[in-house]
DNA sequence: TGCTCCGATGTAACTAGTTACATCGATGGG
DNA sequence: CCCATCGATGTAACTAGTTACATCGGAGCA
């Protein structure tokens, strides 16, 4: 059955395509005139093309939204907060997933451009940066997610979270917890990453407690997690310091550290306190203290820089909250 | 800066339009003339309008996938598989989530027919169903998913699970642990959740186990699952026949499930057996036996029906399976 | 040398809408 | 009674591409 399109609905009403045009975005038109390209519309079964809307206007009513990694449930909420206001604001939400891979990325940006998206919400690294500014610069506004950018052209924006304050977050609690040995599973070398671990040193330092190097271990999937935790807490065995305590910087791998210490025999928090970041659905029931991120607000506040289009750019930094629950013992419930 | 277009790039390379868009699309052009062309593209960072293209091929290239509820398991699985596939295509995925609103379903079916999407991927109810049909009609393929349709037109498939054979594996599994007393929570009266629940009847009916009426309670949220547990535990105790097993016949709901056991003072599985849909990051670490739908496996066919336009309607049943762990307890590990 | 044929390229019509401008008939004031 | 004005509607140009067809020039062959 073929589509009906503007001229079958004038034909059918008999008026000219603009009259119809006129009627369905609401126009100057007489009241039997529009009942009857109503009547029509209805009887065909037409729906306008959004496509062709899009092109006249320059911009389709999409934001795209280039995801890292689907899984993470920090992405899941951030995505939530912005189809809210996507839907608010009847635009739609062009969605893609990296998996991770960085060619990805730009080969995803590039699509999000072609498709005149009417903004664009990335999560990735910088290797799509170059390109993303020069959207920037035609008049799309770019929202960079998980990450400042340095020296951003006026359409690029960036909300993120202080990650420096998460991670002093975690060292002030883990002190007043009474522990003093700590071990940190941390992902890669994204910044996110390295300035959470810094926060965490900063404020072990200032209860005179050391977070040396070797009592940081790098595991960039679930599958090295299980090595690493090994790794970390052989390292201070011999060391003569056995960790009292194991610090996840990212909420992707808070499932495979908290199954490695189990697998280790170690109990939380009676053997080993166990601090992670972001919310996850069981941290409530399984009592486990994390640093969360107000990872829904930051997908609406994405949006809405989308969507406001602010002049000049704009660097939203939300601060973290630790919700202190069993998992690192005395002192907190 | 104003972004260029194709006759931007055709004055800067001295061709007329249909040659620069011939050197994009592969058409027989002169290597000299060629180079010309591409040289003037880089320099002015063109970047073809995707909509055009769109309405002169009388569809995009995105896939549009209606989401009931992003929050569950199945669905953030089902989204991979289809991202997977469409990617593959080159195609991106237009999303919406309807966050279980019944309206919502309608509107967002309507934009995606606007958006002119090469197919549909929906979740939802019935109540998009009159327009997903005249969707199908004029040729673009529809794919059901985690429902079936009844006398469904070519152009419209389904993709979903064997529901009773779902609650059969439960049934079967708790007869096999011993159990005997089989309290249920599900949520609403969609379908699925019907037919898990008339197979678990039907598999504790060949143990010579009943399944009573009053030890089925529903929870259409979180928030009323507490209640609903509750009541189910008071029913029992007042029929002199405490339950030693609770299903949950969604896996949106088994962290609200198993917390409210807990909450009661319910060890798992020494006090009672528990058994839910759909595997979860924490479920194995957590011990918790679960009937696992392939989402995965779902989202890809599903996904794979619309690139691939069956000329006949195609309905795609996947076969749940158990994945036995700790909480029922004896006799499986 | 003249004709044919072919590859390269341009012209213009087409997709499905939107909108500036022109036109038309009716109304109302002078 | 005539002309100005206004609301309703049509005409046609426009968006940013694609493509059928026309054209052009040179190579190859008789």
């Amino acid at each position: 059955m073929r589509r009906a399109t503007i001229g079958d609905v004038a034909a059918q009403a008999g008026v000219s395509t603009a009259t119809v045009s006129r009627v369905v975005n609401g126009g100057a038109v007489a009241e039997p005139t529009a009942t009857r390209v109503w009547a029509a519309i209805a009887r065909l079964g037409y729906s306008p093309n959004a496509l062709t809307r899009g092109v006249f206007a320059g911009r389709a009513n999409t934001i795209g939204v280039v995801i890292r990694d689907l899984r993470s449930p920090f992405y899941l909420d951030l995505i939530r907060g912005i189809d809210e206001v996507a839907d608010a604001q009847g635009s739609l939400v062009l969605f893609a997933n990296t998996f991770r891979q960085v060619h990805r990325e730009l080969a995803h940006v590039h699509t999000m451009d072609e498709q005149r998206v009417r903004g664009l919400i990335v999560t990735t690294g910088e290797s799509a940066d170059g390109r993303t500014r020069r959207m920037a610069d035609t008049g799309v506004p770019v929202v960079v997610v998980a990450r400042t950018v340095p020296d951003p052209p006026a359409g690029m924006h960036s909300v993120s979270l202080d990650n420096v304050e998460a991670g002093r977050l975690m060292g002030v609690h883990l002190a007043g917890c009474g522990r003093s040995f700590v071990g940190v599973v941390t992902s890669g070398n994204r910044p996110s990453q390295v300035e959470r671990t810094a926060g965490l040193r900063l404020a072990l330092a200032e209860a005179d407690l050391s977070l040396p190097d070797e009592a940081v271990v790098v595991a960039d999937s679930e599958e090295e997690v299980g090595d690493a935790v090994g790794a970390l807490l052989a390292r201070a065995r011999a060391r003569d310091e056995p960790l009292d305590a194991v610090v996840c910087t990212t909420g992707r791998l808070t499932v495979a550290v908290h199954s490695a210490l189990t697998a280790h025999g170690l109990t939380v928090p009676d053997d080993i306190a166990f601090l992670t970041m972001d919310e996850f659905p069981w941290s409530a029931a399984l009592g486990i203290t994390v640093v969360a991120q107000p990872s829904h607000e930051m997908g609406r506040r994405a949006a809405e820089l989308v969507v406001e289009r602010p002049a000049e750019s704009v660097q939203v930094v939300f601060e973290p909250t630790l919700v202190a629950r069993r998992s690192c013992g005395e002192g907190h419930r």
